[in-house]
DNA sequence: ATTTTAGGAGTGCAAC
DNA sequence: GTTGCACTCCTAAAAT
């Protein structure tokens, strides 16, 4: 490798590494929200639930719970 | 390090390998079994999801259950 | 679903979790390999190492360093 | 619940869904940059090994490096 | 008890 | 299109 391919590595890399920290400080921020979240009586993981329930379209969201339950109740988890 | 300790080493490796092929074949076992059972027109995604409701304590599940509904509406998704 | 389809997907159901059990019993073995190479003095993180590079096929794996020890030199990674 | 604690739990729920929305948005850059590089002949999987390797510490990262060769070395992996 | 780390599952993307 | 690969998330273990 010549010294200006090196550079241009080097460029990209430095690049990855600072949306890398930008992104654990994001990451970071969330985690607080949950914790402080739990701080007042709730539960993350239920709040998890609902942000991933609340990804969805609502129609696909409820023909996927309509689906789960047929299966529930298929095998007795009532 | 010693020959006899490149040994020891040696031993223990092999034995990690030896049961991550069985593990392995396993996990095969397993893909098949749900590959099976989408052939036959059941949806995988919702049998992984009864089976990990299966794991649970029955008291436990529906405790699960009760608080996500309370969290939902508390969200509006009904 | 009819008692019947009921009946089958029971049963892909069960097969699925006797094999996750065999295969939760040999993840603790491996676990348990892992933690008598410690208590002999083997570092469990470098074997994971090893283990993964001996997976790879010879030349792949050496193919791999070079290339790695390449990009490492061009960020003054020595 | 009451609709007081409906509305915390919704600000909440909306903070992470905000924060969410950022992280996917830097996930999506940091793709771009390795797509990128890739466009002009670089090879993300190394570029991703050297990321990992800057990170740590120099002396830890030479002590690792040191060691895994005995590792190695002891395998027969040269 | 808290933080880090590994293993596993699920999702989405890319190559073929 | 489909198979594989990689990234994310999450649970559980480990270490501090």
């Amino acid at each position: 490798m010549t010294a200006n391919t090196d550079d241009r590595l080097r460029l990209l890399i430095e690049r990855v590494e600072r949306l890398e920290e930008e992104k654990k400080g994001i990451s970071d921020d969330i985690l607080d929200v949950y914790r402080e979240a739990k701080a007042v009586g709730y539960d993350p993981k239920m709040m998890r639930a609902v942000v991933k329930l609340r990804k969805m379209k609502p129609d696909d969201r409820r023909q996927m719970e309509m689906e789960l339950e047929t299966y529930k109740s298929a095998l007795g988890l009532d």
